[in-house]
DNA sequence: TTTTCTACGGATAATAATTATCGTTATTGC
DNA sequence: GCAATAACGATAATTATTATCCGTAGAAAA
C-alpha cells in the first residue's frame, strides 16, 4: 500500500526539520519500524526491508536507527548479550514485559512511575533523567510448549 | 589481610558443593568481588586482581564470573553498549540507580515490587521469573562538575 | 536544463566485548 | 608421591556494532 501513517509522517517531518533527507530506503525502514514490526531487532528490520530494496545494507539500517535515536524518535532496549531491540511507536522509557523463550516484548502500564522517580530524586540527590523497568518471564504461548522442547 | 568474610566463605562452599575447586586465583577474584569492589566491570576485577596474581588472564576472570552466574552467586547488570557490571553482594534482581556520567551504581529499595509482579502475572498470563529496574540520572558528585567539563 | 555540492547508500574493514580452543600447569583423591 | 583431571593462561574466533571510503543521487543555484 501507498498510504503513510501519521507516525511515519511525523518522523519524516522530524528528519526534514533537522536537515536530513527522506530517501526511499529510509522511508522503507521507517514504515517497517513504525507500522509493521513490534520491538524489532536490527536484523529483523533488515530482513523486512530487503524484499523491497534488495541492495540495502545492514550499515544503512544501523545508520538510520542512529539518526532516529539522535532525534529521539526511537527508544533502544539493550540487553546484555548484545541483542538490542527498538521501539519506534512509543519512543520513550517505559516498562517492558519480556518473554525469556521467544523474546517477545510487551508494553505494560505500571503507573505511578513518576512518583517513584520523584521520591528517588529527593532521597538520593540524583538528577533523574530516565528509567528502565523490565520484567522477565514466560509468555502464555510459550508456557504451552515449554515441556515439549526440553 | 588473611581474614575471609562470611560472604566469601559462603561462595567457597557453593563452589565446592558443585564440585568445583577453590583455586588461589578464584579466591582472589572472589575477595575483590565480594569485599572490595562495588558493581564492578570485568576490567575492574581484572585490574584489582593483577597486582596479587600478575599472570592472571582476562579469560580466567570471565570464566570465574561465568561459574558464579551458573551458581546464582552473581547478578549481571547488562547495558546495551556492551559494558556489563556485576553484583556479588546482592546476587538477585533489584532496582539500581545509575549515574550517566561516572557510571556509579547504587542499590535502592523501592519496595512493593512483589505486588507489581503478582499483578502483572494475573493480567498478562506471563509466568514471571525475574525483573529489572534501572533509574538513570546524574549523581550528586557529578552534578557539581557537570558544567566545567563541557 | 545544466552544473555543482554534499548527503546518502552500500561494501567492507575495524573495533571491542565476550567466548572458545588448546597446550600446560596445578590440585585433589588415592 | 602419583595419576587423573580440572583449571589456568595465551591466543584465536565470534559477534554486534561502528567507521571508512568511494560512487551515486538529489537538492540548490545559475
Amino acid at each position: 500500500m501507498e498510504t503513510i501513517s501519521p507516525r511515519v509522517r511525523q518522523i519524516m517531518g522530524s528528519l526534514k526539520a533537522a536537515g536530513h533527507r527522506v530517501t526511499p530506503q529510509r522511508l522503507a525502514i521507517l514504515r517497517q519500524f513504525a507500522d509493521c514490526l513490534n520491538h524489532p531487532s536490527v536484523e529483523r528490520v533488515y530482513a523486512a526491508v530487503k524484499p523491497d530494496f534488495p541492495t540495502t545494507s545492514l550499515a544503512t539500517v544501523y545508520k538510520t536507527i542512529g539518526l532516529l535515536k539522535e532525534l529521539g524518535e526511537v527508544f533502544e532496549i539493550g540487553f546484555g548479550d548484545g541483542s538490542n531491540r527498538y521501539d519506534v511507536r512509543l519512543p520513550k522509557p517505559h516498562p517492558h514485559l519480556v518473554c525469556l523463550k521467544c523474546r517477545c516484548i510487551i508494553d505494560v502500564d505500571l503507573g505511578s512511575l513518576s512518583h517513584m522517580t520523584e521520591n528517588l530524586s529527593k532521597s538520593t540527590g540524583f538528577h533523574i533523567v530516565s528509567h528502565r523497568v523490565d520484567v522477565y518471564g514466560i509468555c502464555p504461548d510459550c508456557r504451552k510448549t515449554v515441556c515439549s522442547e526440553i
